[in-house]
DNA sequence: TACGGCCGGGTAGCAAAATTACATAATCAT
DNA sequence: ATGATTATGTAATTTTGCTACCCGGCCGTA
């Protein structure tokens, strides 16, 4: 819409083109004003606004306005910005979320599927899952442990990184150890995986590309998000570690067929009760 | 828009459901009806219908069509499936990135900014931030809790209700609590925020339009995702609760200014030699 | 240059749509 | 059962979008 009224601009009346102008010029105003408005701020009148509406093949003002809010909810890509000192809250939310969009589109777009193929098998052929992260991580894994403990096998979370020392050198090679950090250069999840590796236990990583993490484990889902200026701890790469855990999660589930299914919407019914 | 109106409609009255489950059903036709097609295809008065849009937060019944309009254009953008048995891994990875994105892309179009503004003076005026979340619910109590209690006052969160409970009856008028629930009607949360307010302490919900939870809340960050059928709890809803919670923080702390910024680049600086 | 026709654009009035104020019906607790 | 409270509809009011009409400038022809 907003392409149209550009090419269509040139050959519309002069106090059409006023029109047109006012419009380009701030879109978003536009379809939250009444015609009247519309007509002010072109300093036009009202018959020369539903005119130009008319030129863009609509039968009336209204019309065009839902066309236009139509073509501006989708016009948008998701530009990612940086937050600064004087956003309003109105601009942060954009942004932020703008941002975790775009990083859930780039994981759409870079994921390795013969990884989440092997991953899954890896799921299969063990008895017992161990979810290993710190700080922020730690959330993903409880997280991820909610998931994989509905599928069947035990599974469980460490956050603490003694702890995770001391599981890490109690399991065998029918343990899977799923180990999640963001940078994949921590040395605690490293020193963990490594005796994990030295019991024979089986890792999945989800982490970053070529991370030390990544290079020691046996399958590595790659979640590489640019988080050049988090305030906080990597928000986004949690978002997308989480997404990717539960593709890996949901995975398995399919591959259990209807069975499972069931089990899981059986465990689903069963906190019904909680509920008002 | 229609997630909205879908976690909402069990909140409404019984002649605004019909309105509800009127646009549910043909949400395409009512963005081109009058008022008064929409009140006679839904069997009520021109006022319900009216009111029916200011329950979801619209100022009339123009912006309710506009907001829905401009839902109905980005949802085919990312647009939701189901996943099947017969996926491949593959289609299995883009359904639920697509589904997860599409979520996020709602929240920024619903996202209510008056009353991010308003949480945000709520968290100012307070003293220590206590956050409640069961279930799902406590991954994301647990990651908000990562971020508040960097941002300098004491943030402390809470999975089990029993825990819950008792925490709540030792608030006074300068506590803010976070309480996160997806549907808003788990009867712990309620409980535990009913006790709460009796103690004076002021609640941020994070949660569906119109529930319980929402209704008990001085502040609603509405976080409305349609979840018909995810396998296990609801993840988007979580993503979805996890950026609010995002921004809510980031918001804080860029009114904190300069002098906070620093003070959380340090934070984060304190960590680095955990890295290799 | 004078005059008629025509196009662009505005004014005013009207009809329909949205909204408000108010009255009545339904529901609930006592 | 009864009063209070909430939910919903009716009727009046206001706002909005649109139509019919009119005025002024421009152009061509005489």
């Amino acid at each position: 819409m907003l392409a149209k009224i550009k090419s269509a601009r040139e050959g519309l009346r002069k106090s059409e083109q006023k029109v047109a102008d006012a419009v380009i010029e701030d879109p978003d105003a536009c379809v939250q004003s009444s015609i009247q408005a519309v007509a002010q701020r072109a300093q036009v009148s009202e018959p020369t606004v539903i005119r130009f509406c008319r030129a863009l093949d609509c039968v009336g003002f209204q019309q065009f306005k839902l066309r236009l809010a139509q073509d501006l909810a989708s016009r948008d890509a998701f530009f990612y910005q940086d937050v600064t000192a004087t956003d309003s809250s109105r601009d942060l939310a954009s942004k932020l979320l703008d941002g975790a969009i775009a990083s859930l589109v780039q994981i759409r777009n870079d994921l390795n599927h013969e990884a989440l193929e092997h991953a899954i098998e890896l799921y299969e052929q063990s008895e017992r899952i161990e979810l290993y992260g710190s700080g922020g991580s730690a959330v993903v894994a409880e997280d991820a442990q909610l998931k994989f403990f509905r599928l069947g096998k035990p599974a469980i979370a460490y956050s603490d990184p003694h702890i995770q020392h001391a599981a890490a050198a109690l399991l065998d090679r029918n343990a899977l150890v799923i180990a999640i950090s963001h940078s994949g250069r921590s040395r605690d999840i490293l020193r963990t995986v490594d005796i994990a590796r030295e019991m024979s236990a089986k890792v999945i990583a989800v982490t970053a590309t070529k991370s030390p993490l990544a290079e020691r484990s046996d399958v590595c889902l790659t979640v590489d998000i640019h988080e050049d200026s988090d305030i906080f701890s990597p928000v986004k790469s949690r978002l997308g570690q989480m997404v990717v855990l539960d593709i890996l999660a949901v995975g398995v589930a399919v591959r259990g067929g209807e069975h499972m299914l069931q089990q899981l919407a059986r465990a689903r019914r069963a906190i019904d009760f909680k509920f008002v």
